[in-house]
RNA sequence: GGCCAGGUAGCUCAGUUGGUACGAGCGUCCGCCUGAAAAGCGGAAGGUCGACGGUUCGACCCCGUCCCUGGCCA
């Protein structure tokens, strides 16, 4: 039978990864990437990126594809991954689709769709927002477009250069809010893998330390050449962001552990609060010793 | 044992010449999120101001005693 897509969603540190792998592998199957800062070479140690070994024979897709200077695009991993998953469905492979970016899954599993963009409008309503602030840009959203403007905060700058951007490009109003999840597009099933918020909290700082030992600041100091500073996005990573910082600051290396800790914890609770109110996920607790066989179950 | 500094939100600390704690950062909790999303934005809950007694119409701020913490001296 045709096989359908199943997607381990959740936050960061819960051992995603590693389940994408082991359910690949029980059915046939190869993992798609839905995780930003995966997507750029160079980011290994940073990312908890799967080394080969862990791998297991498993191919894996949508890692390694962006240049560390290049601006992630939710729009363009929509086309590349549906595109990917519909040759893996096509060849009766199982796409296994992994990766904590709300966002980007989503864009993968719902009827999402991109407005175009325009680099001169955008770079012209950023120039804007910086002179004159995000109040008056959202005062003349109100105009324009009053639901969006309800819906986008007055403070959020960047929601509300898109915004305007997408009304300029299309003339039509901005949809500001998600859609209600409806039915998942290729039937997708959707896990949600997370674990006791102080078991998480722990393996949060354990892996930022290993991060630290196995090289994240090396890692750092080797794609500063490469253009890091310049990447939009990827200078933002956790970890990389915090690195950064402490070499350009005061060099202290100590706090931008701390910092990277905290930032990643911060971070698992944006990410629950997205997935959520997805009430299509089957949520497991990772700790479960029979995690594997709860997951095929579903 | 003596001297000094300090005991205010979960943490680090502001603050009030005595009149309902104006608190801040971090943390916590909750929400938003359509081409930067490991990003961006918003909201809320937390304090018998070390204890006891005194002065006062009224003290977290004044006085006394005590307890605790840190430092210095013996």
């Amino acid at each position: 039978m045709r096989p359908h897509p199943i997607a381990v969603v959740g936050p960061t540190a819960t051992g995603k990864s590693d389940l994408g792998v082991e359910l690949a592998l029980r059915l046939g199957g190869e993992v798609v990437n839905a995780d930003a800062m995966q997507l750029y070479r160079g980011m290994d140690v940073g990312t908890a990126k799967l080394g080969d070994a862990q791998r297991r024979g498993v191919p894996h897709h949508l890692l390694d594809v962006l240049d560390i200077t290049e601006t992630a695009s939710v729009a363009a991993y929509q086309r590349h991954a549906r595109r990917i998953v519909e040759d893996l469905l096509a060849a009766g492979r199982t796409p296994v689709v992994v990766g904590g970016s709300g966002l980007y899954v989503s864009a993968l599993t719902d009827e999402l769709d991109f407005p175009g963009t325009e680099p001169a409008i955008r770079a012209r309503l950023e120039t804007e927002l910086a002179d004159v602030g995000a109040a008056t840009l959202h005062a003349r959203l109100t105009g324009l477009d009053p639901a969006a403007a309800d819906a986008i905060l007055p403070g959020n700058g960047r929601r509300i250069v898109r915004a305007l951007e997408v009304i300029e490009l299309t003339g039509r109003p901005f949809s500001a809010s998600m859609p209600r999840p409806g039915p998942a597009r290729y039937d997708t099933i959707l896990i949600g893998l997370d674990r006791d918020t102080a078991d998480l909290d722990e393996r949060i700082e354990q892996r930022v330390d290993t991060m630290f030992a196995h090289g994240l600041v090396a890692e750092v100091r080797a794609l500063l050449p490469r253009g890091l500073r310049d990447g939009r996005t990827a200078s933002r990573a956790l970890g990389y962001q915090q690195v950064l910082a402490a070499l350009d600051g005061d060099g202290d290396l100590a706090a931008a552990h701390t910092e990277t800790v905290r930032a990643t914890r911060r971070f698992v609770r944006r990410q629950r609060s997205w997935f959520r109110r997805d009430q299509r996920i089957t949520w497991l607790d990772a700790a479960r010793p029979d995690l594997l066989a709860a997951a095929l179950a579903i």
